[in-house]
RNA sequence: GGAGGGGUUCCCGAGCGGCCAAAGGGGGCAGACUGUAAAUCUGUUAUCUGACGAUUUCGAUGGUUCGAAUCCAUCCCCCUCCA
């Protein structure tokens, strides 16, 4: 019975908590509702956790709900102590900037700003231009220090040691569900679980300055079966932007999530209906990477589209299924010139990227992790020559999961 | 401001004049087994070299010494207690 988004989020698993679970289910289900979710420009580009959240401002919105983004450029300068164990590094101004304007892009991507049926702000439009002690006598008077260092997102930092820009934190978040509250109407903030303390302030500034009730709801926080976070490669973020993260390796990277994983992931970061899920549910051992060749694309086709997803979908086939086109793998192109000598492997290794280092490269030669054409290679001094191509091609192997081809140009 | 304790390789964490490119664990990578999964086992994990070996690393800069991650000086940063 998901007719209406709160049981849809529930149903999918979105759900971690909320401040007032009748009145935000009533709420939801009989009026047009105005929530925000803010997003700190901390990197260059959003992550699988920001796209958990967009789902989430997705499912909102067909709902008939109007999200407002928030770029978080104001409060990005004083950096998030939540969930963290040491201090974040202080970033410039410029960074900020620039990653605020990147994030705004691809946000605009995911979410549909016509028509007035969503709103992106950027909270240092008012943050950077507070007055210390009116800030102070305002809006600081209503936190109780006390209270504070009893939430949870400060507890972690009472061994470790918070400083009091971090501290401000909270007040700084709360400050932005008050401006928000005033200027646009809006009455729900959302995120991710770790943000429960910073929402909470947001509430009860706004009770205690508006008189008005507001509302808070968290999400879930993308976790594998182990409790760690996913989203993490050996290259750091699983990013949404295709030049930091190619679709291939966002596509393989769901497709070789844990077994145990898999339905969740379907639920929350795919809009596939609740049958069709639980269909996939049913498989068992082998068969589950069914499941997972679905979230696969179905995941890579939000992030980047049809077309790429198909792509990826047909390389990984070619690769590990046989068949199919390869036009879509990482590729070299290698001179006639330079190959009529004879190329080193070695040197091709580091020169795709495949290895870091020319020991990096040997040692995988020796441990058997190098193929060319599926052959393994162990000599270091291999050479690579024209008479090795087939069809102007050879593809090179590290280990059972990374492609790349050669081509001669 | 005072007293004490620290900053070690991707992370945690041992080392406290030579045997240290640095124990152990985590993570990563590769191999075996598999289902492009998990678990397990094996190897590996600074750079250059086919190998011997060479070079740059232990907060920063100088110094002592035949020789320093280890001792000394100054500086920077973090933590704890006191004010």
């Amino acid at each position: 019975m998901a007719n209406n988004v709160y049981e849809i989020l529930k149903e999918r698993g979105f759900i971690a908590q909320l401040t007032h679970e009748e009145e935000i289910k009533r709420l939801l289900e009989n009026e047009k509702v105005t929530f925000y979710i803010g997003f700190d420009p901390t990197a260059d580009s959003l992550h699988v956790g920001h796209f958990l959240q967009m789902m989430v401002m997705a499912h909102m919105q067909r709902a008939g709900h109007k999200p407002i983004a928030l770029i978080g450029g104001g409060t990005a300068m004083v950096g998030d102590p939540s969930g963290r164990t040491d201090m974040r590094r202080m970033m410039t101004r410029e960074t900020i900037k620039y990653n605020a304007d990147k994030f705004k892009v691809q946000l605009s991507k995911f979410i549909d700003f016509s028509n007035d049926r969503a709103m992106m702000v950027d909270n240092s439009d008012w943050l950077l231009k507070l007055n210390y002690v009116e800030f102070l006598r305002d809006i600081g008077v209503h936190f109780s220090v006390n209270r504070m260092l009893t939430a949870e997102c400060f507890k972690s930092r009472m061994e470790k040691g918070l400083t009091f820009i971090e501290f401000n934190y909270m007040l700084m978040q709360s400050y932005d569900f008050l401006v928000l509250n005033q200027n646009y109407g809006c009455r729900i903030q959302l995120g991710g679980d770790d943000q429960w303390s910073n929402i909470l302030g947001g509430i009860e500034l706004i009770r205690r300055v508006e008189g008005k009730e507001a509302y808070g709801m968290t999400f879930t926080l993308l976790t594998n079966s182990e409790g760690k976070k996913m989203g993490k490669t050996e290259k750091g973020a699983l990013w949404l932007d295709a030049e930091k993260t190619s679709p291939y390796d966002f596509y393989q990277y769901w497709r070789n999530v844990d077994d145990a994983d898999v339905i969740k992931c379907l639920k929350l970061l795919t809009f596939l209906p609740m049958t069709e899920i639980n269909k996939l549910a049913e498989l068992k051992n082998e068969q589950i990477n069914e499941a997972k060749k679905v979230l696969a694309y179905e995941v890579t086709k939000l992030v980047h589209g049809e077309d790429e997803a198909s792509k990826a979908k047909q390389l990984a086939e070619a690769l590990f299924g046989g068949g199919g086109s390869t036009s879509n793998m990482p590729t070299t192109e290698l001179s006639a010139d330079e190959l009529a000598g004879g190329v080193n492997i070695i040197d091709i290794l580091v020169r795709t990227g495949l290895a870091p280092s020319k020991g990096e490269g040997r040692r995988l030669m020796q441990q058997g992790g190098i193929y060319l054409d599926e052959n393994p290679v162990t000599a270091f001094d291999f050479a690579i020559t024209r008479d090795l191509f087939k069809d102007n091609e050879l593809i090179l192997k590290k280990g059972k999961k990374t492609y790349h081809k050669l081509i001669i140009k």
